[in-house]
DNA sequence: CAAGTATATGAAAACGTTTGCGTAAATTTA
DNA sequence: TAAATTTACGCAAACGTTTTCATATACTTG
């Protein structure tokens, strides 16, 4: 069990473990069959180098932190893959951290993978009030954001046109003779979210109707909570004719209510949704919806990151990337004349 | 930005720096006085502590790998989600990596984690095979495998009881009235899955009905593969009036290639899963199935990782853990007299 | 109060690498 | 062929901790 060291290789081959090391590190002052015959007796005794040894004197890990609001939430975990796939591709490998949606807990795991001197942290914060709490911290390591709009405060981050996508989801269903449109699922604890009913109220100014939202006032949305405020609004007659939600989950929230009281979706209702979670796609879901490009935003998000642990000193960054429709079958169009 | 140090804050303070050491690691080898001035010291130039230096010497990393097959799939993520907190709160990070069904890249992984001196390995492997392919590496750090039954093999793992799941399953729907029971989705590389049919086929044997079985015979099972399974079944007339499923995924597809035939679920035909998989609860989908019991599964292999890295010569272990049936609307009672 | 014991601290080794510097041998140049 | 240059390698420091051992001081005890 006994673990072959540098030093162990050094002595069978009888050099000093300088040239060990230079042998293997492909340095050109070594000579060809010093080089050759030591990588063979490295391969011999089953050698693999001490990762901790090396950063250890190296002053870096090659690991990257990641932190998510929660690893099982189909958006998160596509991004991890994406992310750790691609890491590894460019020599690192991942630390995942779940902060749960705690703004303490996010703080707390951050400086632990300080602590662990990973080389460079990305990301999905619990929400824009993160930056404040990690202003001090990101000074420390570089920092990548992801998902979450954090406008001109001076950090790097990764982001779709939540505007964009949300005035594109709209048009589309005023395009299929959509004019009553109930938008669910406004918060106003997330910039995200103030970003996504802006672009629905741009394309309401603009297509001249008039915009009608159903706020949701907790902190999160959940599935529970698009069937919650679904139910409610089913209560009483409603006159839309389509509903855009403000997330994925929402809408599958909306598809169990609409369920339960016997509306048909699209027949009797369109309905919209924003990200394109997996879920989504899914045949009895079959939902119509903005898709966030998941592995562009990992790949952007990497690539900047990498690129700020290079240079710590290039002025932030921000990207901001182009969501697009993905129309499935959950709306219809109606007649409108 | 430059960091502090352990030297720094001995400097700082007028003490050597095995007595700043002491002071944080609690070691009773100190006074009371020079801890506390040490303490406050250390809090006003932010000392944090160098893992990696620490690791160096400890012989340590507390970072403990796991290894899934993929990270965007409910079942791993959910696992993933559980094993991160929970390893967390027993001092340890979770470094994480995608083997994407590719038995080399395992091993590649596998040997990655080796080199960086993780504590112990945590994986879901690609298949039973893996075991012979990574033999000698397990031999290298303590490792369990999580979901995959490695029979009697000298391997430490956690695993479900897959044959009385789907043993439980068959029995369910015998009790609904079911006679005619298509088992849908066996496959031949896979242990579990193996198990899982031999559920199957026990119930069968015991409730005297006819087994019924269509094989799957690619590597996987996805929500695709179980839709054309069901699409090419369905062309023809058939006589079953529950369809059971190796899987939820497959499962999903059934749902799909159902729809689009015009079958009804629960009314025309009833239809089971196995895994519980997230997907599976949705109101629209709403899936009778047989649950895995992620948060023990993940919690009993930290543990018994936990163990073996504590003490390395302890016989190979494994556990079995009861699956349990969910009951959801894709199942109804038929009359059967 | 002397001798012994307990307590608090420092010095230094160790963990396994990488790398700058020095130097002997080999090669080139004049 | 002597001098200059290049090449190939060894020595040892450095990275930031933990911990063993030694030791000086303080405290106990008879």
């Amino acid at each position: 069990m006994a673990v072959v060291t540098l030093k162990d290789v050094a002595k069978v081959a009888g050099v000093s473990y300088a040239t060990v090391s230079r042998a293997l590190s492909g340095s050109p002052e070594i000579g060809e069959s010093t080089r050759k015959r030591v990588i063979k007796i490295c391969e011999e005794m089953g050698y693999t180098p001490n990762a901790v040894a090396r950063s250890m004197v190296m002053k870096r890990t090659n690991i990257i932190g990641l932190i998510v609001t929660s690893i099982d939430n189909p958006f998160m975990s596509e991004m991890t893959a994406h992310l750790e796939i691609y890491a590894r591709q460019c020599g690192y490998n991942l630390m995942v951290c779940n902060s749960s949606y705690d703004p303490a807990l996010e703080k707390e795991v951050f400086s632990l993978l300080v602590g662990r001197k990973v080389d460079g942290i990305i990301m999905i914060p619990v929400g824009s009030q993160s930056y404040d709490a990690l202003k001090t911290q990101t000074a420390q390591v570089p920092t990548v954001f992801i998902g979450e709009n954090m406008m001109d405060l001076p950090e790097n981050y990764v982001s779709v046109d939540n505007t964009a996508g949300m005035q594109q989801a709209t048009e589309y269903l005023y395009s299929l003779g959509h004019r009553n449109i109930l938008y669910l699922g406004a918060r106003d604890n997330s910039m995200t979210h103030k970003l996504r009913a802006d672009g629905y109220y741009n394309a309401c100014k603009k297509l001249r109707i008039e915009p009608n939202v159903l706020r949701n006032s907790s902190a999160r949305s959940s599935v529970q909570v698009g069937y919650e405020l679904a139910k409610a609004h089913f209560e009483q007659p409603f006159s839309e004719t389509a509903i855009l939600c403000a997330a994925d989950t929402l809408a599958i929230g909306v598809i169990q209510a609409a369920y339960e009281k016997g509306i048909r979706i699209p027949e009797d209702l369109s309905l919209m949704g924003f990200d394109n979670i997996t879920f989504s796609a899914l045949p009895p879901i079959s939902l119509t919806t903005v898709n966030q490009p998941k592995l562009e935003l990992a790949v952007s998000a990497l690539d900047m990151l990498l690129n700020r642990i290079k240079r710590p000193e290039t002025p932030h960054t921000k990207t901001i990337l182009s969501p697009s429709l993905v129309i499935r079958n959950s709306c219809r169009a109606i007649g409108n004349n």
